[in-house]
DNA sequence: CAGGATCCTAATAGATACTG
DNA sequence: CAGTATCTATTAGGATCCTG
């Protein structure tokens, strides 16, 4: 890009968190983290999500292979999801950001989220 | 895990998530990993980052006590940052999203970052 | 030097209604 | 049941100019 390549931008990091630092996708893949899923299940078990953004996230983790869609040949039809093994090896690296928020919730503002 | 606890939109992951998912919060704090720096450093050391958005974020920070702003009594005068303990206790956990990244970047979509 | 103030655009996310 | 399709409000972030 430039002459020299102090673009820290593209730190590593930055990568994992293009892929899940929206607002649902560590919700989605904490919700399949205790197994496989229906659509409809997914939905009651986050609770708060519209289906526009619940089908917008699945489908992004799919196409980064987080996560697997199965039609079910059930009656009446349905469609399951499940984390792939690469999605579970994401649940590690996640719980880590999770146990840090826990440790340090009383330090950090309440408004930790305002711009 | 109860029997039902739905609004998993809560987990303790998106607080931290909240904290430093947008696209420069990451990037500061590893500029500031390696020691204090001034406002004109850091953002040539950066790259690529608005003067706005670097503001912007370095409040952000200090607002959650993650970074500390401190006025140089020198000639001329300047402003430098650096990393709380806090902030520091923050880039292990980062650091563990950054290696999840390079071990499996073949297998992530090439465009990660897209909806 | 280190910002603040403003304007502007593209992307986000919610609500609602409709469909195979 | 598992999605699309719209429409809309809010937000993030860049560009530019101004200031103590």
């Amino acid at each position: 890009m430039s002459d020299h390549d102090v673009f820290l931008a593209d730190c590593p990091a930055r990568t994992t968190l293009d892929l899940v630092a929206d607002t649902w996708s560590v919700v989605v893949v904490f919700g399949l983290g205790g197994g496989p899923h229906r659509y409809g299940e997914l939905c009651d078990r986050i609770g708060g999500i519209s289906k526009k953004m619940l089908t917008q996230t699945l489908r992004k983790l799919e196409r980064n292979k987080l996560v697997e869609r199965r039609v079910l040949a059930t009656a009446p039809a349905g469609v399951e999801y499940r984390l792939t093994p690469l999605g579970q090896s994401l649940l590690g690296p996640v719980s880590v950001l999770a146990r840090w928020a826990e440790e340090h919730a009383e330090e950090l503002a309440d408004d930790a989220s305002a711009p």
